[in-house]
RNA sequence: GUGGUUGUAGCUCAGCUGGUUAGAGCGCUGGUUUGUGGUACCAGAAGUCGCCGGUUCGAACCCGGUCUUCCACCCCA
């Protein structure tokens, strides 16, 4: 070993005690949604290219990992191509698979190879890690893992409302109080453009409007200007900046000021629906929040937009977003099929969680019991215990070699190890083994041969 | 992709304008205590100063490159 090994930027790795906190996170999303009724697929880490490239637009083009050919790929690249020295031609030609970006598109692929053995409306769900040759920060890495749901082939807004409640059953179970489920919709945000005569301008407007919490009202009419909207139409969008109340005053707001639009009010129509029905059937834990400023990805949404905020005072960026599309699948030749869904940032979750000290306390216990061992006829007896306890259930272990007894105790500390236990030659001659609680300091005594006593005080 | 920032013992960090054998706390190992951890006291081990190159009599410190960290853009979970 010459060299320190090193991994790549942006990746991790992860220890025991992280590994069985992210699995917390994950059973918990996994659990809901299974009680939703969505059923779990998976696809292939890497994916043709043309399967992923043009679907995020060209930054998400430029952050998509490609995956070099085998062989003596070089070959294929006539000189002219070579010396034209264009990454982008080179690379289609050097390069035909990539890994995946998000879970969202290789689902759209999915459903379309598969459409004659699914069921529609189909409920699916898929967690697994997606990769981005983003340029990391905290909470931003290369690899991570996204929790998607998503069903297709259904319309009804009962699909949206079904997702905000399943936003907020994982939170609450999560014990994580507080978060903010920002809501918006695409035809809104084309309305409003339409109103103020902006619709040729719409990615332009919003990807500014999106800016308003960071840059203020200021800064976002300078970009707005910037990219080319009139100063007529930036006074026309003002009363947006000034939209306050509850949300519901906020949909009024929104009502009369998109009164002309056709599309703007069909939004406000399905923003009102969902905030009654959510109303009707109440939230545990999560806010619901209308922000027009919402655009997110704005490549496939047409209806509902989501995103979901982190509690207050804790400096995360979004950790769930989601929307509807209602022609996803229709990139793959798919036509009329309406999508929406929704997705759960695990890492960003996990940081969220472990700031806010939110991790049940004993989650780290990997071990209930451990026998210390005192020599090979003592360990004999003390594996035949810690097999009965296994057997029960018990988390058990006998420490492998008869290490001086301070060591053994001092790895049962650091372990985290509740209960240690002593089977000396004393103990063997009284066929009794004794329990020391470490919390505690406390010792008890117990028959050999009737270990249920002591497992019973466990439960 | 653009601009900036960071890297010293397992961990968290000191290290003055470049000057002999690079320090602390925690952790680790051993001992006080050969059947008792977490507290206390004593002792000890541990670092190619991210990596490569340059300037200099001399570099952890200055310069260049590179990797990494974090931050602001971009974008996003």
């Amino acid at each position: 070993m010459a060299q320190k090994p090193s991994i790549p930027k942006g990746t991790r790795d992860f220890s025991p005690s992280e590994v069985i906190k992210r699995n917390y996170i994950i059973d918990i999303v996994k659990t809901h949604f299974q009680t939703f009724g969505f059923q779990p697929i998976e696809t292939p880490s890497f994916e043709n290219s043309d399967t992923l490239l043009g679907k995020y637009g060209e930054e998400g083009d430029r952050l998509i990992f490609k995956i070099l050919n085998s062989g003596d790929f070089l070959r294929k690249v006539d000189d002219v191509t070579y010396s034209a020295k264009n990454a982008n031609t080179i690379a289609a030609k050097i390069s035909e698979k990539a890994l995946r970006y998000d879970l969202t598109v290789p689902f759209a692929r999915y459903v379309v190879m598969h459409q004659n053995e699914i069921d529609f409306p189909f409920k699916r769900c898929q967690i697994q890690p997606v990769w981005r040759a983003d340029r990391p920060q905290k909470g931003r890495f290369r690899e991570f893992y996204q929790c998607d749901a998503d069903v297709v082939g259904a319309n009804s807004l009962l699909q949206e409302v079904e997702f905000i409640q399943l936003y907020d059953a994982v939170f609450t179970n999560l014990k994580l109080e507080g978060v903010t489920i920002k809501l918006n919709n695409r035809k809104i945000l084309a309305g409003i453009a339409e109103v103020i005569g902006a619709e040729n301008n719409l990615i332009n407007f919003t990807v500014a409007l999106d800016k308003l919490d960071k840059i203020g009202e200021e800064g976002v009419k300078k970009e707005m200007l910037e990219k080319g909207i009139s100063q007529v139409s930036i006074d026309k969008a003002s009363p947006l900046f000034s939209l306050s109340g509850s949300n519901i005053e906020q949909l009024d707001a929104l009502q009369q000021l998109l009164a002309s639009s056709e599309i703007g009010s069909k939004g406000v129509e399905e923003l009102r629906f969902i905030f009654e029905a959510v109303a009707a059937v109440g939230l545990q834990s999560a806010q619901l929040a209308i922000d027009v400023t919402l655009a997110r990805g704005l490549n496939y949404y047409t209806g509902a937009i989501f995103e979901v905020a982190a509690p207050e005072g804790v400096k995360m960026g979004s950790i769930g977003g989601g929307g509807r599309y209602d022609d996803l699948t229709g990139i793959f030749g798919l036509k009329d099929v309406s999508g929406v869904g929704i997705s759960f940032g695990l890492d960003r979750i996990y940081l969220v969680l472990e700031e806010l000290n939110l991790f049940p306390p004993a989650i780290d216990q990997s071990l209930e019991v451990l026998c210390v061992n005192f020599g090979s006829k003592e360990a004999l007896a003390a594996l035949q215990l810690v097999t009965k306890l296994r057997k029960s259930g018990v988390k058990a272990d006998l420490y492998p070699s008869a290490a001086k007894m301070q060591k053994q105790m001092k790895y049962a500390n650091n372990r985290n190890v509740p209960y240690v236990i002593l089977i000396g030659e004393k103990e063997l001659e009284n066929a009794s083994f004794v329990v020391k609680n470490m919390k505690e300091g406390t010792q008890k005594e117990y028959n050999l041969q009737q270990p249920e006593d002591f497992i019973a005080s466990l439960k």
